[in-house]
DNA sequence: ATTCAATATGGAAGCGCTTCCAGTTTATTT
DNA sequence: AAATAAACTGGAAGCGCTTCCATATTGAAT
């Protein structure tokens, strides 16, 4: 492998011309760089990112840290948030945080040690303290789904709450007035807020939220399910149920359907993130749409702005959800 | 941030003293190593991995190329291997190629260049010969999901030909005759052998096979949906359809509904690769089962065999797709 | 022609670590 | 106690690049 100080050799330049052309400064001679670039050629030449790096303090690469590879949300997002840096002519790294604290925090190491420029952090287990240590550190990043108000130009997120108005304050305008609401873990910032939203839209209707019709999930198909076992056993009764997102939705039609409930007859059902397979249900299912490319391309805008100084850009940091009318509530 | 230099001052050793402690190296005596290891935490010592890289040439991580981030089939890959990779304490370096051979190969740069110790790859348009001259290189890799004779002890993939058989003969042993296939992109490898399985299972049972129950997807829910409408608008007739995968035999079910149809009753569904959404469709789809899991597990043994020499494993490159019968079929 | 600024180039230090080699100390054997 | 091997330690070069500083060249302005 053909190092710079072969390439200026051949050239018949200095290491530091080398470096200048490679580096695309300004102040060298178009003499100096064609001969440069015809080396490089001649040698097939590639830079060695690692020496630069060490020697730069610097990447052109952007750490991704997610708590979860798969599944639709994440999925979306990771594949988006690729997409958009791919498009800037910066790198991903992507690293997986499960979930889990300790691992986290060692992907988010990880990814600072390796001198990523900009980090974009998913993730749930590390505490707000904790990012908000690291924003007076040196790596600057965003954070995405999740506003943290003493960092909040860098979070970017849904208003969540809303979402959960609209999904509760649609099926009450179809006429339901029994309610279950399936919720993710409530210790996750986006379920508590969403729950809240469902709330105040029983509240503006003079209907009374009962706890007994409230099941906390995990945000995984199962828990929509099990959910509804849950209700089932405990002789609820309901017209419809909300849910924290459309996995656990359609695992609680799946739930329903094994008791024999005809769906959206016997019950309604709403879901949350409107994730590309939602279309694909059947009945298809009324959802709340979470704008994920858009908030993945903002937060790649963040960064282009801040860290790559390359743009003027206006920053929202704020979406809006949507309701998504299919066909999984009936009028009751 | 403290460096090497500032622990070996302040433990009063030499800097290769140092280096041999942070790599574990054999001949350090305990004290010197409890003089280091008390330097590193009072002056919270972290190493510089880049740095290590460049002096070693090493740098305790796998780099993992995939074609796309999102999906059931990628997703659940990505996530295993991740993990396993974790369990075995090196770190995975993600980055995608999007299908296209000239990111792909742009891809595997990223990765050779930052000096990962291994690649996984889960990639389709990079060419046979590519891979082939690859492997003469300096950067062990494995490929999941694809076969090249060549380099087969590299190659970790399903028997797709028998899992195409699998679910055709499993339709015929149901009494179908008039089986609809909707296939991948035929320019793929697992494609065209799910194909040829299915093919195999008809002519067994002296069932001719009709062109013109093909159609050519690619693997996307929205192309099983398009294909179902493709044979209904050219007046076809079939009473079950095989899918090449799981995200086309969903789209092929919402487009028979769309049409008034009955499932099972009118026509019965196969899909193919156990996705974890599956068993939440409605009704539950029966398919072939990839196991994903498996894989995964199969492909970072191979490298902590061959590169980090780790275990005496023994290595299956090949494995076997099973049925897993559900409710999308009835017997005809 | 002379001056001065702008532009272009080279030299050399240094980024933080690994690793080879040589030298020193300790333990083991006779 | 001497001889030998084994265990341990330090010095120094070097991984491939960037970047600061100093010097050389060019061109425009007087």
């Amino acid at each position: 492998m053909a190092t710079i100080y072969e390439v200026s050799a051949l050239a018949g330049v200095s290491l530091s011309s080398v470096s200048r052309v490679l580096n695309d400064h300004e102040h060298v001679s178009k003499k100096t760089k064609e001969k440069v670039v015809a080396a490089m050629n001649e040698l097939n030449y590639r830079p060695n990112t690692i020496a630069r790096s060490l020697a730069s303090n610097r990447s052109n690469s952007v750490g991704v840290l997610v708590s979860e590879l798969h599944g639709p949300f994440f999925g979306a997002m990771l594949s988006s948030v690729e997409l958009e840096l791919r498009k800037a002519g910066k790198h991903a790294v992507i690293t997986a945080g499960h979930s889990d604290e300790e691992s986290e925090i060692n992907g988010l190491d990880f990814l600072i040690d390796r001198k990523c420029d900009a980090l974009i952090l998913l993730v749930d287990a590390i505490s707000d303290d904790y990012l908000i240590k690291l924003s007076k550190g040196n790596t600057p990043f965003v954070i995405l789904n999740r506003n943290i108000s003493e960092i909040s130009d860098h979070c970017f997120y849904l208003d969540n709450e809303l979402g959960g108005y609209l999904a509760a304050k649609y099926l009450i305008e179809q006429g339901h007035k029994e309610i279950a609401y399936i919720s993710g873990p409530l210790t996750k910032q986006d379920s508590t807020e969403r729950l809240t939203g469902h709330k105040k839209a029983l509240a503006e209707a003079n209907i009374s939220f009962k706890e007994s019709l409230l099941y906390e999930g995990d945000y995984l198909t199962k828990s929509g399910r099990d959910g509804i076992n849950y209700l089932i056993k405990h002789k609820t009764t309901f017209t419809a149920v909300a849910c924290s997102n459309d996995e656990m939705a359609s695992g609680a039609m799946r739930g329903a359907r094994d008791h024999k409930w005809l769906i959206p007859e016997q019950c309604s059902f709403i879901g949350f993130d409107n994730a590309f397979f939602t279309e694909y249900l059947y009945p298809q299912l009324t959802t709340i749409n979470f704008p994920v490319n858009d908030m993945a391309k903002m937060s790649t805008q963040w960064i282009l702005k801040n860290v790559y100084k390359q743009k003027e850009l206006d920053i929202i940091n704020m979406f809006i959800p949507e309701l998504i009318e299919r066909q999984s509530v009936k009028k009751n």
